[in-house]
RNA sequence: GUGGGAUUAGUUCAGUUGGUUAGAGCGCUAGUUUGUGGCACUAGAUAUCAUGGGUUCGAAUCCCAUAUCCCACCCCA
């Protein structure tokens, strides 16, 4: 039996960590320098907090999660994505009660069960952030710009901002009927899904990839023209802070979101490198949210990142960064005692905080410099019986051939020093 | 869930109309006279040809099923 990694699953390779590891710090400090600090929620909740938290008719919840039944009889369930355990820990641990805004920045994976497809996987990563209390306009921005500086730390370019507003309970429920009244004639030619969403959710319709192209699609009423007094001046107080810090926009009224928490303002960054898997980040507004988990009511608003789209999109711009090399200086060896010094340095040099390598493998002197050359490492010092006598060392520069007498015991120090 | 393409060494790929011991590049190991690497040259190791059936004197090659991967749709990050 040959073992292989499950479908949709991914080994991340030593050859490729490094960037994984760019992104995970940049976005960390991104987030510290507007507040966030970082939560590490569980990566499994009991599974109706799913069901409730992200909506119980939304396709992550009916047919996408990794639901199973513990030991104990409990129904758990791996998380789809970070909101819902986010808020489970604010309301239980009282963060209410904290200062407003309360932000808070992830780095998790999500677990899906989904067919795979370019930049879609079954476990995937997620930076995320959340931030709880603020009610007014100035934290959409706020968590819009977080997104924007991210990229822009990253080297990335043209990511499309697309923003919507898809209202409140009071002005959806309006445009709800206004929509069922327009789609009703129309409704019986088109596709099935729509047919059902006719039903369960209309304004899905609106945002159909199969009747989308069509003018009864086109031309539907849209609700961002229907928005209440309080829901429309929200929208334009998020668009003027936008054009005020200098983050450009599109109105994509089609935005719609498959979670069911999202009121008023929804936004995506899109690119055309990620294939038909174009969102690398998306967000939005979830009023209700705290409320329906029965906390106190509390307004919030996050996004989430998919980090495999994201990687992908620094892939296509050309901004991925070469692997460093963590290991400054080879010792190689001549002889059984000269191994033992090298190991001698080595552990000194460590302790030092100064990677090195010796030989490990029994190879011959030759070998060992062609192992220094093709690792890229770009010190080498050779030991042998003349250096264990004199107690001085040729350190040699890789790259240009150069090379500075060192006492065995100066080899950090010398280091240190380039 | 629907449709299309693919699966041969660690990896990227050849492999003729079915015909002897299945090849190459990269990578790996060693050597090119034993105190200085990257390049070059030489040699070497590594393949249940995805899995299970079937057709045939004979299958990597043809047929069926299954699995996995890729692309598109749907949905999302």
């Amino acid at each position: 039996m040959r073992y292989v990694t499950q479908k949709g699953t991914k080994d991340i390779l030593p050859s490729e960590i490094h960037n994984w590891q760019i992104a995970e710090q940049t976005f960390a400090d991104v987030c510290h320098s507007f507040g966030y600090e970082e939560i590490r929620i569980p990566t499994f909740e009991q599974t109706d907090l799913f069901q409730r938290g992200v909506g119980d008719t939304t396709d992550v919840v009916t047919k996408e999660m990794y639901t199973f039944e513990d030991k104990g009889g409990r129904s758990i369930t791996l998380r789809p994505e970070g909101t819902a355990g986010v808020v489970r820990s604010y309301i239980e641990k009282g963060m209410s009660s904290l200062p407003v805004p309360v932000r808070m920045f992830y780095n998790i994976t999500a677990f899906r069960y989904e067919k795979m497809a370019k930049g879609r996987f079954r476990e995937f990563h997620q930076f995320g952030l959340e931030a709880f209390g603020a009610k007014g306009p100035d934290i959409d921005a706020e968590i819009i710009s977080v997104v924007d500086v991210f990229f822009r730390k990253m080297g990335l370019q043209n990511i499309a901002l697309h923003i919507n507003s898809i209202g409140c309970p009071n002005c959806r429920g309006e445009y709800t009927k206004l929509l069922k009244d327009y789609f009703r004639p129309h409704v019986a030619s088109m596709c099935e899904d729509c047919q059902a969403r006719f039903e369960k959710n209309p304004l899905r319709m609106i945002d159909c990839k199969v009747d989308g192209g069509k003018d009864i699609v086109k031309n539907a009423p849209r609700l961002i023209d229907y928005l209440c007094d309080d829901c429309k001046e929200h929208f334009e107080g998020l668009k003027a802070r936008l054009e005020a810090i200098g983050i450009s926009y599109t109105i994509d009224p089609n935005i719609v979101r498959g979670l069911d928490y999202y009121t008023r303002t929804v936004f995506e960054f899109v690119s055309e490198n990620v294939g038909t898997q174009g969102t690398i980040c998306g967000g939005g507004r979830y009023d209700g949210l705290v409320g329906t988990m029965e906390g106190p009511e509390t307004p919030g608003i996050g996004f989430a990142m998919g980090v495999e789209r994201l990687l992908l999109e620094a892939e296509a711009q050309g901004v991925l960064k070469e692997k460093p090399s963590y290991v400054k200086i080879y010792i190689a060896s001549m002889s059984e005692a000269a191994k033992i010094e090298a190991l001698k340095i080595c552990y000194a040099l460590r302790n030092a905080g100064i990677g090195c390598e010796t030989d490990m493998a029994g190879r011959s002197f030759k070998a060992q410099m062609k192992y220094a050359g093709k690792q890229g490492i770009p010190y080498l010092a050779v030991i042998g019986d003349d250096e264990l006598n004199s107690g001085e060392v040729k350190v040699k520069n890789m790259a240009d051939g150069s090379e500075t007498p060192v006492k065995l015991s100066g080899i950090g120090e010398f280091l240190a020093g380039n």
